[in-house]
DNA sequence: ATGTAC
């Protein structure tokens, strides 16, 4: 018996981790039960956060038992969430003109973006070296290096790394606030007034061609293996590229040394991996395996929390990514551009404040736009998909 | 979510 009350059809395949408190849209749960009517579906778990997506839902892990289905990844393979534990940090007064400063030029320089774009990358992380993250990118990103020797044509990507991206993407500096697990918070260095780096991003335009390349296949076998690859590569990729952003927001900071991080790790949100004899597809989904850590992002209306997995195999091992939309961007444009002065969106109720040129973009991606982050915590707790850490409030967001 | 074209 799962939690999601009288919302589902009777569908064995699907089911949603969600208390009576939160609320879903029809629609995605309908996305929800026709992916778990493929036959090749053994089971479909929508997160609290689940809303409509493209034909398909996000927020949702979808276990396929022969074939893996590259549209169940989407067009953003490899979005993610880093999280940069920094202990205590002073915070200099003209912190809010150098993270602007920081983002308004380009990131790093020609010759370090081509030794990062192509397998020469391999023989090791030296050419980063003008920003002082050079360890932790080469710590992050493993041995394998950004992509496979020739598959990613730096001319066409490679100024997409250490930028943010658009919708709901962005690079944060936000601060531990409520402790729940205090021994696992001291462990990390998340405790009560430390700051974190919070980096939301993708693979941008990679992501999107290999999107285009695989399109709606069921694949196995060799194809498999071939889309397996090009996948890695856009994993890569994004996670590089969060990597750079967090690099900016430590540089902006005046943080330039790997040894002021006293925790890092990197949740990938739409991926595709073989777990329990099923291939296990996260779209819009962090996985949460017994003892990994995971961010819930929240919306800088309400905080993001850092979770720990209890590789629950009703939840196929998995937590939700976010809060969740509550309003589509288009009627999130209307409602919040009658709601509020242009001013009064930067700041949020956090007191928080967002760094932000597009004010389409700050309607889109208000808070009021989104749900409370709270039920969403509550059902994951509750359905024992993971426990509680620490809640993360933001200070600065940075968005594009 | 994206890069490009309109």
């Amino acid at each position: 018996m799962d939690n999601s009350g009288n919302r589902l059809a009777e569908d064995a395949k699907a089911r949603v981790i969600a208390t009576p408190a939160v609320w879903l849209e029809g629609e995605a749960i309908r996305q929800l039960e026709e992916v778990a009517q493929d036959d090749d579906c053994a089971s479909a778990v929508g997160m609290p956060d689940l809303h409509p997506g493209p034909g398909i839902p996000i927020g949702a892990a979808f276990g396929f038992t022969q074939t893996i289905r590259p549209r169940l990844v989407g067009s953003d393979a490899g979005c993610g969430a880093l999280v940069v534990g920094l202990g205590k940090v002073k915070l200099s007064s003209s912190l809010e003109r150098r993270v602007r400063a920081e983002f308004a030029r380009p990131p790093f320089a020609e010759e370090n973006l081509d030794a990062l774009c192509c397998s020469a990358w391999k023989h090791g992380p030296a050419a980063l070296d003008d920003s002082g993250v050079s360890e932790f990118l080469g710590a992050l990103i493993g041995p394998d290096g950004l992509c496979e020797s020739g598959d990613l044509p730096s001319s066409v990507y490679g100024s997409a790394l250490g930028t943010i991206g658009g919708g709901n993407h962005f690079a944060e500096i936000g601060r531990v606030t409520d402790v729940v697990d205090k021994g696992a918070a001291t462990e990390l260095g998340l405790g009560k007034g430390s700051l974190v780096a919070l980096c939301h991003s993708g693979s941008r335009g990679l992501g999107k061609a290999l999107a285009d390349t695989w399109g709606h296949t069921a694949l196995k076998d060799d194809a498999a293996a071939d889309y397996l690859a090009d996948l890695a590569g856009a994993v890569r990729f994004a996670r590089a590229n969060r990597v750079l952003l967090a690099g900016r927001l430590l540089r902006a900071l005046g943080v330039a040394r790997p040894k002021k991080i006293v925790c890092a790790f990197d949740c990938v949100h739409n991926h595709v991996t073989r777990e329990n004899n099923l291939w296990v597809h996260r779209k819009g989904c962090a996985p949460a395996h017994n003892g990994q850590m995971a961010a819930v992002l929240g919306s800088r209306g309400t905080p993001s929390w850092i979770v720990r997995g209890l590789g629950n195999p009703d939840g196929l091992s998995s937590v939700a990514h976010g809060a969740g939309r509550k309003m589509m961007r288009s009627e999130a444009r209307e409602k919040i551009r009658a709601r509020y002065r242009r001013k009064q969106l930067t700041k949020s109720r956090l007191g928080g404040m967002v760094i932000c040129d597009d004010t389409k973009l700050l309607y889109e991606e208000h808070p009021d736009a989104y749900k409370d982050i709270e039920p969403v915590i509550d059902s994951l707790v509750q359905a024992k998909l993971a426990e509680r850490i620490v809640s993360i409030e933001p200070l600065i967001t940075v968005k594009k």
